[in-house]
DNA sequence: ACATTATTTTAGGCATAACTAAAACAAACT
DNA sequence: AGTTTGTTTTAGTTATGCCTAAAATAATGT
């Protein structure tokens, strides 16, 4: 039986995957904010049911099955949160919250209705991309704002649908995935960000800056 | 911490209390489809954290504080059972078994846009009261159609949320709650009720009959 | 190559919520 | 009142999934 513990594992696991090509027991263990001794005893069991391959001291990798099914959760979690904010007004900075929940209980009959009100949407509201009912993710490629050069315009691409401090911030400045902004200028040491969005200018701190991930635009 | 199986015990101990004024070991297993032993060591606890008042080999009932949790897990069941058939499309028949995983991730603001949304419903799809905010509900006093006197007219109050199988047959009818019938006559030996629906004349058996309430129309 | 440091695993425990089998109790009948 | 029957509790286990402390292994620096 796949339990809802063992499906955080495989979401944080995939996760971590693109950052790690083998997964250190110790960074899962962080990232799911509990003890590493107490992820060696899980990645065995999920090993032994073929969900990862798990190399003692080396770390963990998924198998396709567990691919599968770490996609299915992350699937449904960005339904649900396009969803809450679409169809149900909630606030962008708390749906990731409530999707966590909704993740592991939306059956496949539910997720499929969902996904079709909402016109098979490719992004969550954070600009994450929505797996495909076959599995199939693209990625965007994109780098932080901070990395822009000065006079360059570019397409907010994402941000850390975690934060929601972070997402109230940028949703009250109408900086959203998808919108067209141009960095104007960089102001001395990095301490502040101009942008130019249509017509309003707005000055973010470097801090704000790395967190928000751009594409830029070609023709 | 009030974990989805003390949600389960308190919503089943509330639904046998309509039965019985204190709930037997024995009933409540049967409810919950496990051994009575287990719930002697549920019970003790949810007597210890006041949910309700424990006497042994006398049963259980609910305190206050238990009434109120019981309600609310309900109240949010009925709202999500009535928002996936209204807002969602979902199949009468199927929304009960979605609504038991529902009923133990939404939060409490989800709980009041989908009621908002809803227009402050009353009852969810299978015609059973849903409890407001403050715990209150409102049955109505209904009664199975085969205790109808033929030539009478009635309206469908209630029907069982548990029953996918009744709930198809019934749902392809039309006999759903809130629509008016009239028992025009019940054939030798109770086996067949005959039904005036609006134009349409309607023939079911006993045993879907017994599992309609309906309520008297009174001017 | 060896010592230090960091990571990971082993070993032993704990809480939750279920189980079975046997004992205790209550109700009902003679 | 005593016996039978049915219900409920006690006692002892089990599986999950977490913990801490200590041991083992790997990585790093001299």
């Amino acid at each position: 039986m796949v339990t809802e513990i063992i499906e955080n594992y495989l979401k944080a696991i995939y996760e971590l995957q693109r950052k790690y090509q083998s997964v250190p027991t110790n960074a899962l263990a962080e990232s799911l904010s509990i003890a590493p001794a107490s992820v060696t005893g899980m990645i065995k069991k999920l090993a032994e049911n073929g969900f990862l391959t798990y190399t003692p001291y080396r770390g963990v990798e998924l198998t396709p099955e567990g691919m599968e099914k770490a996609l299915k959760v992350i699937r449904v979690h960005r339904l649900a949160e396009l969803y809450m904010v679409k169809m149900l007004g909630v606030p962008w900075d708390k749906v990731h919250e409530e999707a966590e929940k909704w993740e592991h209980v939306l059956s496949e009959e539910l997720e499929e209705r969902i996904e079709a009100l909402l016109g098979y949407p490719k992004w969550c509201p954070h600009g994450s991309p929505i797996p495909s009912r076959e599995g199939k993710v693209e990625y965007v490629k994109s780098f932080p704002l901070t990395e822009l050069a000065a006079g360059i315009s570019a397409v907010i691409a994402e941000v850390d649908d975690r934060n929601p401090e972070l997402l109230r911030y940028l949703g009250e400045l109408g900086l959203i995935p998808g919108e067209e902004i141009e960095l104007v200028e960089i102001a001395p040491f990095d301490s502040l960000f101009r942008i130019k969005q249509g017509e309003s200018q707005i000055d973010i701190g470097k801090e704000a800056a790395s967190k928000i991930l751009v594409t830029v635009i070609v023709e």
